[in-house]
DNA sequence: GGAATAACCTGGATGC
DNA sequence: TGCATCCAGGTTATTC
C-alpha cells in the first residue's frame, strides 16, 4: 500500500517529466477519482487545460503539483492521494488506456516532448483535485520537492512527515505522550506524524521493541525517541529499495515494483520466526486491519508501570 | 474535545 | 464450475 516511501518514489519519478510541462489535455474517465475536487469533471478539465506545472511536492502521503504562468489557476495546485491502490504512471502520448485508468493528463514537456500522466486506481480510494495553496503556519517549506512555504488546503491539517527538515521531534514526543490511545493508533494519526501507514508502523514498532497496543502515554520519553529513530530508519531503507510491493497495487511511474517486501521483519510474517528471537510473529486484529508483532520482543508494560496523563 | 468505529471500494483468495 | 464470503487498509464522517 502506498505509504511515504512509495509516494516519494512516485514524486521523484514524476518530477523530471512534469516540472515545466504544459497540460495540453485532460480526460476524466471516472468521476469517483475526483471526490476531493469541488466542481466535478468539467471544472477539473477546464482549470487544468493550458496550465503549466511548477514543481512536484509531497508531504506524507499527499502529492501536489503547483500550477504556474496562468492567472486562471494562480495559487492553485493539482493535489493527489493514492489511497490504497492508486498509481501515477508516465506513458507515451496516445498510449492505450490502462486497466482501472480514472484520469489522464496529456502534457507537453520542453525537453521530453509529449507524454501522458495516467492516474489508475483499482479500489478508488485515491483521488485528484485542484486545490488552493495556503501558507504554512511555521513559514517553512510545504514539504519535499518545494522551497515554497505553501501547501494545498486539503493538506494543511496533516502533520509534517519525519523525513521533513522542519519536523519537530519534541512536538511529536509531547503529542505521543499526551494520548491515551494505543501507540500504533497514534502512529497512524496523520495529524501527529504523516506518511506512516500500517506496514511501516508495524516495522518501526518491532524495531523499537514496543507492543502496538501499549498506551501511548505509557511509552517512556527515551523509547519515543528510539521509536522515531526507527521510523526514520525504516522509511529511508524502504525508500532506498523502491518501496514495498506485495502485488501489482504499488508500482513506480514506470510500472516497476519495489523490493522492500523482502526486508520486512514483522508485517505480513504471521507464524514465521521473529528475526531477533525466533518466536513466531503474531497477527492480531487492530482498527479493522491487522497488527504484526513479536510476542516476546514486544510486550505491553504492566499497568502499574504506566502513569496516565493528567 | 478526544477517542473509537463504520463506511467507502475492488479483486484475489478461500471455502462450500 | 460457480457462488458467497472474507480480507487488504487510508481517510473521513459519525457516534460515543
Amino acid at each position: 500500500m502506498p505509504e511515504l516511501p512509495e509516494v516519494e518514489v512516485v514524486r521523484a519519478g514524476l518530477e523530471p517529466a512534469v516540472v515545466g510541462a504544459r497540460i495540453a489535455g485532460v480526460s476524466v474517465f471516472d468521476e469517483r477519482a475526483l471526490t476531493r475536487h469541488t466542481g466535478g469533471a468539467a471544472s477539473f478539465e477546464e482549470l487544468l487545460t493550458g496550465a503549466t506545472i511548477g514543481v512536484a511536492a509531497r508531504r506524507g502521503k499527499f502529492l501536489w503539483l503547483p500550477l504556474v504562468d496562468d492567472p486562471r489557476v494562480h495559487g492553485r495546485a493539482i493535489v493527489g492521494h493514492l489511497g490504497m491502490s492508486g498509481q501515477l504512471l508516465l506513458r507515451p502520448a496516445g498510449a492505450p488506456r490502462e486497466r482501472h485508468e480514472r484520469v489522464r493528463l496529456e502534457i507537453t514537456h520542453p525537453v521530453h516532448g509529449e507524454l501522458a500522466v495516467v492516474f489508475a486506481d483499482q479500489r478508488t480510494f485515491g483521488s485528484l483535485a485542484v486545490d488552493h495553496l495556503v501558507a504554512t503556519p511555521d513559514t517553512a517549506a510545504g514539504g519535499w520537492g518545494t522551497d515554497a512555504p505553501f501547501v494545498p488546503s486539503q493538506v494543511a491539517h496533516i502533520a509534517r512527515d519525519p523525513l521533513d527538515a522542519a519536523f519537530s521531534d519534541a512536538r511529536f514526543s509531547r503529542a505521543v505522550r499526551a494520548k491515551r490511545s494505543a501507540v500504533k493508533r497514534v502512529l497512524l494519526d496523520q495529524t501527529v506524524i504523516s506518511g506512516v501507514g500500517n506496514i511501516y508502523a508495524d516495522e518501526a514498532l518491532w524495531a523499537a521493541r514496543i507492543h502496538p497496543e501499549t498506551p501511548a502515554f505509557g511509552v517512556p520519553a527515551r523509547a519515543v525517541t528510539r521509536l522515531l529513530a526507527e521510523i526514520r530508519a525504516v522509511l529511508l531503507k524502504a525508500l532506498a529499495e523502491g518501496g514495498t510491493s506485495f502485488d501489482a497495487q504499488y508500482v513506480n511511474v514506470n510500472g516497476q515494483a519495489g523490493y522492500f517486501a523482502h526486508s520486512l521483519n514483522a508485517y505480513g510474517r504471521e507464524g514465521q520466526p521473529c528475526p531477533r528471537c525466533g518466536r513466531p510473529i503474531v497477527r492480531a486484529a487492530f482498527m479493522n486491519r491487522s497488527s504484526h508483532y513479536c510476542p516476546r520482543c514486544q510486550q505491553v508494560p504492566p499497568p502499574r508501570a504506566i502513569a496516565a496523563p493528567s
